[in-house]
This record gives structure tokens, sequence and C-alpha cells, in this order.
DNA sequence: CCCGATTTCTTTTTT
DNA sequence: AGAAATCGGG
């Protein structure tokens, strides 16, 4: 222990060994607080403390895993019966032992956000409400925001402002939705994502039992990343920490960016009045990065006006300065980006690994791919859309989930008529009806068709009859044949497998593929169970897993590729080299956080955790123009480059970007000299825009809207219009490998006819189209 | 009820 | 641009 204690700095060392009472870490970006917990926690355990007995919250289960993994090394397998992982998770695990008092099934569903967002819909449609008025994704985040700030159903209605609000809001219904919400999720014996904190907090409140037993559980409680809490996550904490008061918070007010969901930064600010005698640690050296990146965040994080004052200081090397550069459009950005990964790559002997992309939004990755793919640079998508939302692994879940849980409505209806079996939206409607009024669950309601009154005929009826009888025979399956078993066995008996096959098109094959790529993973799921003791290997376990995965909890196969991340998934990361893309105004600040002081000083968080990312070198660009929702948007750098100080700053964007359209000569870009950023002040903006509605475009001045959008075209178009001919071999992401037959139309409008080896003819339009070419 | 065609929505960030 | 929701003819 020793050994590994010796690797401290005495800023360090002094919460590490901190054993006792409430404390709080704050600890600067790259300062070594992830070593600070672990090894606080192996100290623990080496004087004489019973894993059991240490309950660590983390951000991730990715970073649990991690530090699980270090400390076992520290202190060997004993590690392993830690309580560590996420609020959701851990809290889940304990809601599955302890559920039955609230009146849940214990292998209880979790609904992730689309399954609440079907059900709220289906609400609303029920109640006859008018859907542009009741938007029923901004009616699931008020419910949610209500949930984590434990307004329960009771509350709201005893709370005439909260109703009164809503009224103004012109949603007086909007209390209605949330009981009927409520009442829904309840009866299909399912809990959302906010409900795994609601539902713990209940526990404890209710049944002053089992609250004294977790409280004499968990005697020593480490929560990382404290500034992104919210107040149901808060109440938690303090109710399980309230008899021995050993709790230890660690974060960083600076790195708080989550308000959007609920988190609450004065969690972290109040800390100190909330317990007696609390001890204040300030981890402010810097590990990770240059005197340059460190300087510049810290330039950029003054201009917030709310915070706990620190000093971020490194002893590592000057650096590079931060690289700013500027291009045309986001195709130019994301080659840009390429290009500069590719030739830093060969000058320095690096790994793709060493490099990150961030951007603030999941649809700015297209661009980067794109560029990327092109020059062959192996990348890795965090985020987005992930493999277990997908439509067809959720269909397949969705059999498995109804198999645990046959009241889970909303896995009932995705999968009742898919693949087709005859039972239409109608019917489904009026099952929801006679469910709603026989307080029963859909199920049941088709179980008992005969013994109550309702308006179905009987070849439906025989339909519904074997939809039941199907998934019952799967039910009596899963009490002798393990999770892979069940699962293959479904993707057959279902048709589901052939349904995605049936067409023979390559979308309908990487569909297939995906659902044998979940079937791998199920299959490894069990095999990796059966060696753990404490695992049932259970069905149950595994669609929690699923359920409350995040992508980064995702091992990858191919290590060495190029990340590519929203700036919000990269906390807690570091690279060697960052390239924060889009820095424009209305895109990084967002649009919909400029109004208020405290959304734009987030943004400015935000800004504040991308550039600490990096290690060595931190790139930044923006570009003049845009594709947003399919159109090209003119864009203006964002105020954050102008916030950091010129002297840590290095302009690179080139005299001129090399264009293949002689229109684009130097002489209409006459005012973008390379070596300044151009930032338009508010007044101006203002003026300029009502001038381009009255006035004439001044091709010598103002970047002419018409010739952008030619620059952009030539700039994606053209690398095909040389580069690709018949016979290629290309190879596209999903459709695999495929011969170029033909070559047809111009311009922008150039499309390919190629033969997929496993997925027959396909015409691809080249502007779009995502391929390798391989020979 | 089914399936293809048309229209609408999306883009702020996520457990 | 692309997916999802909705519409309308069979």
């Amino acid at each position: 222990m020793d050994k590994f204690l010796s690797q401290l700095n005495e800023a360090q060392l002094a919460p590490t060994l901190q054993k006792e009472g409430p404390m709080i870490v704050i600890a600067g970006a790259g300062s070594g607080k992830t070593r600070v917990l672990t090894y606080r926690i192996a100290y623990l355990m080496s004087q004489g403390i019973d894993a059991f007995n240490i309950l660590a919250l983390t951000f991730t289960n990715k970073a649990a895993r991690e530090m699980k993994d270090r400390i076992a090394r520290i202190v060997g397998s004993e590690a392993k019966n830690l309580w560590m992982g996420t609020f959701h998770s851990v809290f889940a695990r304990i809601l599955r032992f302890e559920g039955d008092k609230l009146g849940y099934p214990s292998n209880f569903t979790i609904y992730d956000t689309q399954d609440s967002d079907r059900l709220i819909a289906s609400i609303i449609k029920e109640m006859n409400l008018n859907k542009d008025i009741y938007k029923y994704k901004q009616i699931r985040s008020r419910i949610s925001s209500y949930k984590n700030s434990l307004i329960t159903v009771k509350a709201y209605f005893q709370n005439p402002e909260l109703i009164e609000a809503d009224a103004m809001a012109k949603r007086p219904k909007l209390g209605e939705i949330y009981k009927n919400y409520v009442d829904r999720c309840f009866k299909a014996g399912a809990m959302d994502f906010d409900d795994l904190l609601l539902k713990t907090n209940e526990l404890l409140t209710r049944f002053p039992d089992v609250l004294a037993k977790y409280q004499d559980k968990f005697r020593y409680i480490l929560v990382d990343e404290y500034q992104d809490t919210n107040h149901s996550q808060y109440l938690i904490v303090r109710a399980l920490s309230d008899r021995f008061q050993n709790i230890c918070v660690v974060g960083d007010d600076a790195q708080s960016i989550y308000a959007f969901r609920g988190a609450n930064i004065n969690n972290i600010l109040n800390f100190q009045n909330d317990y007696d005698d609390v001890k204040l640690f300030r981890l402010e050296q810097n590990y990770r990065s240059t005197k340059n990146i460190v300087n510049a965040a810290n330039s950029i994080i003054d201009k917030n006006k709310s915070k706990i004052e620190k000093i971020v200081w490194t002893a590592n090397d000057e650096g590079q300065k931060i690289k700013v550069h500027r291009s045309m459009t986001d195709g130019d950005e994301g080659r840009f980006v390429a290009s500069t990964i590719f030739e830093t790559k060969m000058q320095n002997q690096l790994k793709h690994s060493d490099f990150a992309v961030l951007y603030r939004t999941n649809a700015q990755s297209r661009a980067i791919e794109d560029a990327l793919r092109k020059r062959n640079i192996p990348y890795r998508i965090f985020g987005g859309l992930s493999f277990y939302q997908r439509k067809e692994i959720k269909d397949v879940l969705s059999y498995l989930r109804l198999v645990i849980n046959p009241a889970d409505e909303e896995a009932l209806k995705r999968v009742i008529n898919f693949p087709a079996r005859g039972i239409g939206q109608t019917t489904i409607d009026k099952l929801i009806v006679a469910a709603n009024g026989y307080d029963r669950s859909i199920f049941e309601v088709i179980k008992s068709l005969n013994s109550i009154h309702i308006n179905i005929n009987s070849g439906i009826r025989n339909k519904l009859s074997n939809f039941v009888t199907m998934i019952e025979s799967f039910q009596v399956m899963n009490k002798t044949a393990n999770a892979f078993e069940l699962a293959d066995h479904i993707v057959k008996v279902t048709g589901l497998l052939k349904e995605f096959n049936k067409d023979g098109t390559p979308e309908g094959i990487a569909k297939m593929e995906n659902i044998e790529e979940l079937l791998n993973g199920i299959k490894d799921f069990v095999e990796e169970q059966k060696e753990l003791v404490d695992s049932t290997g259970s069905l149950t376990e595994f669609l929690e897993d699923v359920a409350l995965a995040t992508d980064l909890d995702q091992e990858d196969v191919d290590k060495d590729r190029v990340a590519l991340m929203t700036i919000h998934l990269a906390k807690g990361l570091e690279f060697p080299y960052v390239f924060i893309v889009g820095l424009e105004e209305d895109l990084f600040p967002s649009a919909m956080s400029m109004n208020t002081r405290s959304e734009l000083e987030e943004e400015r968080r935000l800004f504040y955790v991308a550039l600490t990312r990096a290690e060595k070198q931190a790139y930044l660009t923006y570009s003049l123009s845009r594709y947003r929702w399919g159109k090209l948007i003119d864009a203006e750098p964002s105020r954050f480059i102008e916030e950091i100080d010129d002297k840590y700053l290095d302009i690179i964007t080139p005299i001129q970007e090399r264009r293949i359209n002689p229109m684009l000569s130097a002489d209409i870009f006459g005012d973008l000299e390379p070596n300044k950023i151009r930032f338009k002040k508010p007044i101006q903006r203002k003026y300029q825009g009502k001038k381009t509605k009255t006035q004439p475009e001044n091709l010598g001045n103002k970047k002419p809207k018409n010739l952008k959008k030619i620059s952009s075209v030539n700039g994606t178009t053209n690398l095909f219009d040389n580069k690709l001919v018949v016979g290629n071999i290309v190879k596209h992401l999903r459709f695999g490998k495929g011969e170029v037959l033909k070559i047809e139309g111009k311009g922008a409008d150039v499309k390919a006819e190629i033969k997929f080896e496993n997925g027959g003819l396909k015409k691809l339009l080249l502007r779009f189209a995502k391929l390798d070419i391989l020979k």
C-alpha cells in the first residue's frame, strides 16, 4: 500500500488518508481525482474496512469497472465485493430486492426515454388533447424534472403554484397526464430512469427499517462528479450517509454541465452546510495538459461569475499554442480535421487513439465521419443512436421484456403486430380502452377476452390468443433455458429474423446482422455470468444491463481508433490531441442556451470541459457555413474563441483554401484574411440582417450566399467525380463490399449503381453515400 | 388490416 | 438528409 501512496503528491495524499467524517474534494480538471478516489478506497480496505460496507457512486459504469480493477490490483480480489456503479444501476439493484414493498415486481421493466415518449404520446391521444399544444417531448421533460425534484403527482396537485404555472403555459391538463403516466407505468410494472431515483427515495423515507439496513451497510460512501447530482440523488446520499457521516464527495463546479437534466450545482456549493465539521480539500495541480492549455482554459472560466475560486496550475511544459482554423463549409472542416490527423500521426508516430474530435451536437459527426472515411482513418462514434436503441434490437428486446414481465405495455405494443400478424391499431386501441376500464394490463385483457365486454371479431380474437400462447410458451422455456437459447428461439419462432431478411435489401441484411450481434452479446453475457458468484445470469439482469448501459460502457475490440463524441460524453476522458469543432454562434454556444446568464455560463463550462480534455495540443475549428436540417446556413465564429487571450492562440487558416471552382478566387474572399478572426459585434449583426434583405449583395465584400453553395457542392462531389469509375471495388459502411457497375448524372446528382456482395443492386447518390474505394 | 406514399419532425446535451 | 408518423388506396 505504501508503495502506491508514494505515487501521490501532498495535496492528493491528505484526502486519501482522511478516513472518517464528511469531506469534500474540489478537484480541478486533470488533477488526479480518480487516483485519489481509487487509492482512498484501497486505503480504507487496507485499514480493515469491509468491501461490503463501501459504496462508490460514479458517473459511468465503465468508470466504476476501471476503478474496481485498479483497486483489485492493490488489495486483491476482495475488491469485487465493493458496491460501485452509477446511481441508476446501484439503486436499480436495490429496488429489485426491495421494490415489492412499493408494489413493484422484482423483475420490473426499465422504460427508456423512447418508451416514456411513446406512452406519453399515447396518453395524450387517449385524452383527446391537441398534440400541437401538448408536445410529448416537452411533457416528458416536465414530468422528468418534477420527478427529479421529488414532486410526485400528489405533491403536484397540492401545489397551486405549479398548477397555475402549467395552466398559464396553456397546458392545464399536465397534472392529469402526469397522473395517467405514473399510473400506467406502475400498472405495467415499469420504472423510468427518474423512477429509479424517486422510488429509492420513497423506499428510504417510507420504510425506516430499510433505511437503517442500508445506512448500516454503506458505512463509507463516495460520490464522484458530485457537481452533476440532482436533487433526488442528493437526498439519497444524504439519507444513506446520515448515520455514520462518512461521506466523501468529489467534484469540480467548473465542470458542471448537466443542469438541463436537473443537476443542481448548489449541491456541491452548499455541501459544507449540510454536514458538521466538513473537511475541505483542493486539488489544483493539473497533470494532464500543457501550460498553454491550462492557462487558456483558466482564462475562459474566468468569464463566469458564479464559481468557487481556485487556481488550477501545472508544472508541465509550455506546449504548443492552441490552433484555430476557419473553413468555408462543414465539409471543409471535416477534411481539415482528417488531413491534420493523418499528417500529425505520420510525423509523430502516433496512434489513432491519440486523437479525439469533440462536438456540441451529435448531428455534427456526419461531416467528420465522411472525411475520415475518405482518408481511411478508423474512428469510433460514441453516443448518438446506441446499438440497443436500434429498431431491430429493440424489437428483440421487447419480446424478451414481455417474457419477463407480460404487463410491460410498451414492449407489447411494439411487438404484438411485428412481424405483422393481422392485429391492427384499431384493435390495439380497443384493448387499451378495456385495459384502462378494467384496471388490468393489456396482456391480461387479451387472456380474458371471453369474459369481458369488448367489440372484437372472432378472427382477431384467434390471432390475439395465438399471440398470448406464443409468449406463454416462451415463459415456460425461460424456466429451463438460458437467456441465449431463449432469445435464439424467439427470433426464429416469431419470424423476426426472416422479417428482415425477406426482401434481401442491404438494409435488411444489416439489421439481421445486428440481431446476430445481439445474440452473440447475450451469449457472452451468459458465459460471463457463469463465472460470477453473485450473479444469477438471469434474463432480468441482462435487460437491466442493457437498459442502463451507455455507449462508453461498451468495450471496443479494435481500440486504435479516433474517438468522435459530444463534449458531454467526453467528460472525465483525456486525449493527447483534441479537436473541438463547430465553434460557431448558435451552435456552440447553442441557440437554445443563450437566453439567461446561467445557461450561457453552462455552455462556457462545457467549453472549459472540452478544452481541458487535451493533453498536448488543442485545435479549435469553425466554419463560415454549415448544413443544418439539410440546408446551408451561414455561421459566425463563436464568442468563446474571442474570450481566450490571444497569446494562447495560433491562427492557422491557410491563405487560400484550395478550390477547384475558378469562380472562387481570392478576390471574393478578400475580407477573409487568414490570420484574423472576424467577430461581428451584436449591433452589427442586427444591422447586417436588415441590410441583406433590402440591398443587393455586394460581391466585393460580403459573402455571397449563392456562391458558397457552389463551393460546397464542388467541395463534396469533386472527389468522387474524378475518383470513382466503373469497375471500382468499394466498401459501404452498412452494405459491405460491392462493385461499381454504372455511373450516371452530373454535378451534385452523380449516382452510381453498385452490386453488393451480400445484398443486391443499389443506386446511390455519391454526394451522400458512405464509400471507401478499395481498388 | 396492409403496405406504400406522403408529410412531419428533427438538432442540445443523457442516465 | 433521414427517420418516424400519418395518410390513403387496395
